[in-house]
RNA sequence: GCCCCCAUCGUCUAGUGGCCUAGGACACCACCCUCUCAAGGUGGCGGCACGGGUUCGAAUCCCGUUGGGGGUGCCA
């Protein structure tokens, strides 16, 4: 096909529940490709299968895409409602003898010799014997046609220039391509079989073993931009060697054919450093507005000003990686108490520096300046006394007010908590100490 | 069993015969910075599965071996 060609892609989701880490993979790789060279991309439901076409899973597919930014262009195409193409072609192949009864159901005649090929975009050359193919079912006993029909009728009948989907269809292309060259059709779509997204077992992810819905990430607080942008790098890999990047910058520089054939593992522990990435990039305030969601679901979360949430949202932004966490770090500026950590509380308040520490923290702190460099400066003049530095000085204090060893930046968190419940943590700790 | 595919650091990738004593990222380790943790900086560890060819020259081309995966439904 002649390079300046319109291309015309579609994403063929079935609508067997949640929106699949793979298939939005394949969705992302179409739209990529799509937008890079200006052409379309259809949004085609293959729900053949009458059980599969519940209008929640449809929907769940139309809003992780949303979630996503991929787009299509038109309408989307329901399988569902185009049953009569399908049963023309299949009456029509009954009618030149392409096709024959069997038991009720209705096979296309594959020759016995010869071979069907194809020139696939990330793989190569690709040949089955027709030897090797069953004459297959084209017409189910209950008169509904197979999935074999329906793709190659839309993909004719929808003007579909380059078929994108993933590597577990190879083996159906040429059933695909003898159908459409059944209907009449004189030329190929392109093919571009993209490689299997594996586990770390480099199994293809499944339901059942693998946290394989769009939704759960989101869910933990994956930007969508993140997934987007990790998901590009499956199978894929920009030549610049920059990897996290703007979109748009990927839609310039994907190209279909510079997808690698080798299966990809999903790895959840890169996917959060990019979105560590994305989240340390966000403007403060928009970062604030990304989490009130997760902080809202805390027990304490539900009576939160947005105007608090502004305040304590900046100490933790550089520190989170998935937005879940949010409501752990913040806890302790918002509970009456925080909860102490027992191996926390153990590792600073054994040694014989952690009274006097406490105590000169809340005789000094009962009067100083409330503000960071005062208090950074009374803490530091504090453990000078004992010779220690200020890393092993503010310990004690940080787990009296925080309840844990890490946290955001101490002085600037009494700050947020303020003098009277700051003193009342130290009593409370010094309580505990007898 | 049969069919099809794949093979560069642990992982994701760059690499399309000489620029490669193989580059980047994540992870890991060390150091620096530092009020903890992060973030950031510097450095380190670590790979062309193996064997034959082709070629003046191979991670790149060909063949084989081994290993891995996918598919084998009147699911899609």
């Amino acid at each position: 096909m002649p390079s300046n060609a319109p291309t015309r892609l579609r994403f063929a989701p079935a609508p067997t529940g949640f929106l699949h880490l793979g298939s939005a993979r394949t969705a992302l790789f179409n739209w990529l490709y799509a937008r890079h060279t200006g052409g379309e991309l259809v949004l085609r439901i293959e729900d053949t299968n009458a059980e599969l076409t519940r209008p929640e899973l449809i929907d769940n597919i139309f809003r992780s895409l949303e979630w996503l930014g991929i787009d299509w262009d038109g309408e989307p195409v329901r399988q569902s409602q185009r049953g009569h193409l399908y049963d023309d072609a299949v009456e029509r192949w009954l009618d030149e003898g392409r096709a024959y009864v069997d038991d009720g159901a209705v096979r296309f005649r594959v020759p016995d010799d010869g071979v069907t090929a194809w020139d696939d975009l990330v793989r190569g050359r690709i040949e089955f014997e027709h030897r090797h193919i069953e004459d297959f079912v084209v017409r189910r006993s209950d008169g509904s046609a197979t999935f074999f029909v329906a793709n190659a009728v839309d993909d004719l009948d929808l003007g579909i220039t380059h078929v994108v989907r993933g590597e577990d269809l190879v083996n159906v292309t040429p059933k695909v391509i003898m159908l459409r060259q059944a209907l009449g059709a004189a030329d190929l779509p392109v093919f571009a079989h993209l490689p299997l997204i594996v586990n770390a077992q480099r199994k293809k992810l499944s339901k059942r073993r693998d946290d394989v819905a769009l939704e759960s990430y989101r869910e933990r607080g994956v930007l969508a931009e993140a997934m987007v942008n990790y998901l590009a790098l499956l199978g894929w890999g920009p030549p610049d060697d920059v990897e996290v990047r703007p979109l748009a910058e990927i839609v310039a520089l994907f190209e279909l054919s510079d997808v690698n054939p080798s299966a990809a593992m999903f790895d959840p522990t890169k996917l959060e450093a990019i979105n560590g990435e994305y989240i340390r990039a966000m403007a403060p305030e928009a970062f604030a507005a990304a989490i009130e969601p997760w902080v809202r679901q805390a027990s304490w979360g539900e009576e939160l000003s947005v105007t608090e949430l502004a305040v304590v949202a900046p100490l933790i932004q550089e520190r989170t990686r998935v937005l879940e966490q949010t409501p752990a770090q913040l806890e302790f500026f918002f509970v009456e108490q925080p909860v102490i950590d027992a191996d926390a509380w153990a590792n600073v308040m054994g040694g014989e520096h952690a009274i006097p520490l406490l105590t000169g923290a809340r005789a000094a702190f009962e009067s100083c300046d409330w503000r960071v460099e005062q208090l950074h400066r009374t803490l530091a003049a504090i453990g000078d006394d004992r010779g220690l530095k200020l890393g092993k000085a503010q310990a004690p204090v940080r787990v009296a007010v925080t309840g844990r060893t890490v946290g955001p930046p101490l002085f600037e968190s009494l700050v947020v908590l303020g003098r009277e419940r700051v003193l009342t943590r130290l009593d409370a700790a010094l309580a505990r100490c007898g």
